[in-house]
DNA sequence: ACTAACTGTAACTATGGTTGTTCCAGTTGG
DNA sequence: CCAACTGGAACAACCATAGTTACAGTTAGT
């Protein structure tokens, strides 16, 4: 199947308030708007990160969303476990024959393949800050298109 | 969403093969009884991984799967790269918007470090052989159930 | 040659999660 | 009081998976 989107919103969405050295406030259809998508779908994704504390969100008029640590403090794999619950590698659909060695004890060594697999990919997102993805990507703007003085 | 439980039937039949040296002939129907899942859902998984030429297929009466090399030379991610294609981390539903410098750059940037991180995932699955699963299976079925000389 | 036992594959259903959308209640600032 | 937000429910569209049935093709044994 593969992992939803919302960790690349996540990301796109922390990135995005990570501009101006962190202090962006920006509401849900300013977000939306750069993602191409919809501000009840940007809800969702921050919703989750909010309630990760990764973010902070003001209700009413002038409200909107803003960071909750600097950009240097906050990971992919931060961003990931915020948006995305449960293991990323399946056991079985359904619980195996427990008349045959192999079903009956195959799921508990599955799990603790699985969880050490999954573990060592959250590690390697561990590894990159919002910061380090907003300067990449501004990095990439000025290659592309360099500007005169 | 998660990865299929594709690669837990994969796993659970290469074990199954690997029993008895790995000179084990098992049709689909057995298979799936241990799975305690259907003899179709079996060929498909087992089709994928003799495409990787990691099980052999006999047609006919007598027919069946057996494995193509020893338990020791197969790793879950032998397995796992066989059944499971694409990426588990998913980019954008939509390409974000090309107006905003997070939106030209950002998925050039995830792309990268998501390809990271599922090579450390795939990386710690090579670290186990399907004989090791193999001998797990059998001693935890000795803990629970010891038996007398 | 016939039959039984297999694989290989297409077609179909049911299910569940995600994405996108609309709608409305609640909150806040001017 | 109004405009601009968040919060959240409800719903449709979509897609992959898991499971099932059905059938064609292949092989071994008699």
């Amino acid at each position: 199947m593969g992992v939803s989107s919302r960790c690349a919103v996540a990301v796109h969405a922390l990135t995005l308030l990570a501009r101006d050295g962190g202090g962006q406030l920006l509401t849900s259809a300013e977000i939306a708007e750069s993602l191409d998508s919809n501000p009840v779908v940007v809800r969702r994704v921050l919703g989750r990160l909010r309630d990760a504390s990764l973010v902070l969100s003001s209700e009413g008029s002038g409200g909107g969303w803003r960071l909750a640590h600097s950009p240097q403090a906050v990971t992919l794999r931060d961003a990931y476990c915020a948006v995305e619950e449960g293991p990323v590698l399946s056991l079985h659909a359904h619980p195996p024959s427990t008349s045959c060695v192999v079903g009956r004890n195959v799921q508990g060594v599955l799990e603790e393949e699985f969880t050490a697999a999954e573990w060592a990919m959250r590690e390697r997102l561990g590894r990159t800050t919002i910061a380090d993805v907003l300067s990449r990507v501004l990095a990439g703007d000025r290659q592309s298109t360099p500007q005169g003085p």
